[in-house]
DNA sequence: TGCTCGATCAATAACCGTTCCTGATTTGCA
DNA sequence: TGCAAATCAGGAACGGTTATTGATCGAGCA
């Protein structure tokens, strides 16, 4: 049985603690033992897991959580920044710890959403931010495709 | 009163009308009515409107057509390539003529859809392919921001 | 002209991911 | 310790979309 400590109880989280805590300070949100509890299950679950997947892991070790408070605590830490969310077609959003401008790729075969390694993402904002008069907020890459496993089937 | 023929009344719809027609026939499903009626009301709409908008425009000349009509129609005429579709994050998904590769902004004030000129889109899906052991499917840039309209506000 | 059968339709229920609402609980701070 | 504000759990509600159903249409044929 894992009965980890709920609170920060990886290398990374511990290393990202500092760093949290300073995002919580600055916004004016408080980082409480359930918001704790979500950062702790992107950790474990790994990858880009669903809000569900998040509801589920957290659940595991306090099952008094409903999914409500997991939306509210993603988008909370979306909003200070400590995590990033990702909207794709034709399936929920999936909430990644890395924050750095990046390449993701989601298998329409199974869902699964891992990191494209290699390919420069570089400054595409201010590149199209020259190409109109819109004010750019965010411009990403949307890949999709099946993985190695899917196409085998 | 604007009554023209609920089929193909435009000039750019008449010029299409030979392709569409050919890609109908390659795919076996037939040219109805309402199917017309829902690539006249993509046309008459112009832009990127949504399912709702095309219902509407599609209502106005036949208030017997029901919303899941639209959407069905939509999603066959999407599979045979006649029409694209696009998803954004938090918003409806939206339908255009335009199925070559190109580029849109979504403005996150008014939801509206537009296209960026002058960027190359080239061949991004090549690119990509290079760098994955997935077999990508489709690559396209997501871009959101705020219409000069909506910087205004 | 009427018949048959498959394709398409209108209408509506159901679905899914997400947000909103409420009253209860916890927390930070004096 | 007590109070106000923040946060929570639980569940209802929402919006966009899809699935289901039985009715209708229409091409091909006798």
């Amino acid at each position: 049985m894992i009965e980890q400590s709920s609170n920060f109880g990886s290398v990374m989280i511990e290393a990202l603690e500092g760093d949290i805590r300073g995002k919580f300070r600055r916004s004016g949100y408080t980082l409480t033992s359930q918001r704790k509890a979500v950062l702790d299950a992107l950790e474990e679950v790994g990858g880009h897991p669903s809000a569900e997947d998040v509801y589920i892991a957290v659940k595991r070790k306090n099952p008094r959580v409903a999914l409500g408070t997991v939306y509210q605590a993603l988008s909370v830490l979306e909003e200070i920044g400590v995590i990033s969310c990702k909207r794709w077609s034709e399936s929920p959003a999936r909430y990644d710890l890395n924050t750095a401008p990046h390449l993701d790729i989601r298998c329409t075969g199974c869902g699964r959403v891992s990191e494209v390694p290699g390919v420069e993402v570089g400054n595409l904002e201010t590149e199209i931010q020259q190409n109109t008069t819109y004010k750019v907020r965010s411009a990403r890459l949307v890949i999709e495709g099946l993985c190695p496993r899917c196409q085998r089937v």
